[in-house]
DNA sequence: CGTCTAGCCGTACACTGTACGGTAAGGAGC
DNA sequence: GCTCCTTACCGTACAGTGTACGGCTAGACG
């Protein structure tokens, strides 16, 4: 269930994600009215409904009206159709962020909220592996332009604004993961989060060994009260962000004196 | 390819991870000398080997040398095998830290690197979600034992010092994941990192609109050439483990002074 | 020696992505 | 209006997956 971006022909890709050499439908496709848009949008939307455990290429077709191949004849395989799906959707992070503030700290703070949104959004996201080759279309273009100029007049140079932009965004993607990775188990189980710490955490008082894990016994039933969970992630997004955004302000100010 | 830890019966599930009620073998199983250890140790090397694609129950039956539905006598089903064999090698948490400095920045940064290291051992890791209910066997207590141990006497309360463990072990695992997602695209299409950029860089530059995305013109050539490819995970380790620590420290000094 | 238990495993089911080859519908040229 | 050709469409097949079910049999116990 897990998709990797960029396995695909480099040019075939490419030439798919910028949409060159659409040519005008001709033969029987003009009549079903599909297109690459709509089978791209097709497979968002099902990915966005059900997971992305659940697009097949059958079922993506069957959605769309026509027989399994078919989906072929305009995307050459499940890779590209995923890099395309990725490509449109970080495209949407253009209308979810609006810069406001002229403070570097608020902008970058709003584009990782932003981020947090598109995760919320599309949750599949995070069972797409796509930092390593990422499908360089418009949409990818439209948001790492984005990004950058949030940290832009910050007097950071060109290889720190990259560097910060891929800390802020690897570290929401790690705490949407938590969610997302919640989600996931409950529905695996049909048992909610809660129902699984109590269910789970008499075994753990029963079999654990308090002289062994002294820091464990001190501090793990304080952290676990305070979260009602083995894990919050949202609490952990809203700790981390803070720490995150310190760290990078130790950076711009340390840059600005020299 | 994605495993989702925590989704057994809990009850059942604890007692496997803490080897409760391992019988003493009896019947046929004696002869063959078949353990719920050995199982789990030849899911690992496997993992190890060949990827968490290549862990199927056949595959591993065959290794073991018996029949496919023979692994489903140790063990419940391939969810609570994946569970075994997380809190197993999390375990080793052990043996590539050592505490020495009694300086809590130096001992979260050796915990962030023994977790990079434990992730290059066992790439697989990155592919079971583990961290919403994580397996609350032994390994599992050994590595937060150890890692609380490291920002105890540093200051923080408890919930900070979970929240900090918590932070800086999602940022390796996020940067961990760059690396392991590029050596599957790599696998996956027989392409290096550096063919794939080059392949894929001249359509980029074609197709490029500099006055669409004037800042991804100036900054992305020259965090390109940094990186020779399209993102470095080595180098966004080390730039992120700074300003994380630096952050931080931000918290810790606040906290002492007040 | 008889019985019983527990380890072992063959078969089957509903899925997956996609290679291959066949069919038929629509546009172009006359 | 007829023919031809391009191309969209799709049925079938293959090698996989996890595991439910039920049968077999080897060893332990009375």
């Amino acid at each position: 269930m897990t998709e990797i971006t960029g396995t695909g022909d480099p040019a075939r890709s490419m030439a798919l994600l910028w949409r060159e050499s659409e040519p005008a439908p001709r033969g029987r496709g003009a009549a079903a009215g599909l297109s690459v848009d709509r089978v791209v949008t097709a497979g968002i939307a099902l990915a966005d409904t059900e997971g992305l455990g659940a697009l097949s290429m059958r079922r993506l077709a069957t959605d769309l009206g026509v027989g399994a191949m078919t989906v072929y004849t305009y995307v050459p395989g499940k890779a590209e159709l995923v890099d395309l799906m990725v490509d449109a959707v970080l495209g949407e992070m253009a209308d979810l962020y609006t810069p406001v503030s002229d403070d570097w700290r608020a902008r970058l703070e709003a584009v990782a909220r932003a981020n947090w949104s598109l995760y919320e959004r599309h949750p599949w996201l995070l069972h797409v592996a796509a930092s390593g080759r990422p499908p360089l279309g418009p949409g990818v273009m439209a948001k790492y332009e984005l990004e950058l100029r949030a940290v832009d007049g910050s007097g950071l140079d060109e290889v720190a604004m990259d560097a910060v932009v891929t800390l802020v965004d690897g570290f929401v993607a790690g705490t949407a993961r938590g969610v997302v990775e919640q989600a996931a188990a409950q529905q695996a189980t049909g048992i909610s989060e809660a129902e699984w710490w109590a269910a789970t955490e008499p075994f753990v008082a029963r079999v654990f060994d308090a002289e062994a894990y002294p820091t464990v016994a001190r501090v793990g039933p304080i952290a676990g009260e305070a979260q009602q969970a083995a894990y919050d992630p949202r609490r952990a997004f809203e700790f981390g962000l803070t720490r995150l955004l310190d760290g990078i302000a130790v950076l711009v100010e340390g840059t600005n004196r020299s």
